[in-house]
DNA sequence: TTATACCCGACTTAAACAGTCGTATTTAAT
DNA sequence: ATTAAATACGACTGTTTAAGTCGGGTATAA
């Protein structure tokens, strides 16, 4: 229970790897070899990487991804939801519709938890870990 | 990402319940229909929980569970790894087995995040959730 | 023109989680 | 004794999500 998924693993790999390369681009290979990620996979990765607009791409011999300035500013929480959708404990802190509901007799203990993690995240910068 | 399981918002559910109701035995079924929850999953779990004595069964008719005393100084942290293992936001804060291991370069704040959540749950009791 | 890289979506596999079922045992009440 | 209500236990099945793979496309430097 509680695990991040390796996606978000693979990604902050990568971003690390790249922040310390600075500006030149690297290839997906590189980093898939480096770290003994499968290769397809980090590559759809950071091609939704891409899109979210964390890292810049270039096509071609000598293409590969770097990251993006500023980077360094976005909270965890963000990236992490970015990337995987809502994050939070359990179902009803995401999307109200629980059956128990108002019968509920733990609702609000679980949600003091879950903002207390989520502070977690939020006070992280992604740079903290990547640099 | 980062979900407790069913089975532990079920048991909390039902030591809130218990505890609720005292001394007297409180069966799986009357649980179970209080709060929607499939009687047989949360008989299991019961069942799970008088292995770890967290709760006492009673047999037979008028039977069913009740809390034992001290529940409330057992630790979050303790109760969750004694019903669903281990618990680490990746692989290699449980098993330390990684492949990448020397070579990973977001190990330590990784650690670091996963301490600060193990804290958490470190700090909250049981019977800060079920009373 | 070729080789190397990204792009994209569909697909498959694997693991974890959630839930069900059958059978046995205990015990209070009649 | 018999019955009914409960726990005990293990095997089984189904579902969902995560993880990984594949195939065909586009861009571009050499």
């Amino acid at each position: 229970m509680l695990k991040l998924t390796r996606k978000l693993e693979y990604a902050l790999i990568a971003l690390r790897h790249m922040q310390d390369k600075g500006d030149t681009f690297i290839s997906a290979k590189e980093i898939a070899d480096m770290y003994l990620i499968p290769q397809e996979l980090l590559a759809k990765t950071l091609q939704q990487m891409v899109k979210l607009n964390y890292i810049k791409a270039a096509q071609g011999p000598h293409g590969g991804y770097r990251v993006r300035k500023g980077l360094n500013e976005i909270s965890m929480t963000q990236f992490m939801e970015d990337s995987e959708g809502p994050m939070g404990i359990v179902e009803c802190n995401i999307n109200a519709e629980c059956i128990r509901l108002d019968n509920c007799n733990i609702r609000l203990p679980i949600k003091k938890i879950n903002s207390n993690i989520r502070e977690i995240f939020d006070e992280i910068r992604v740079g903290d870990i990547t640099s």
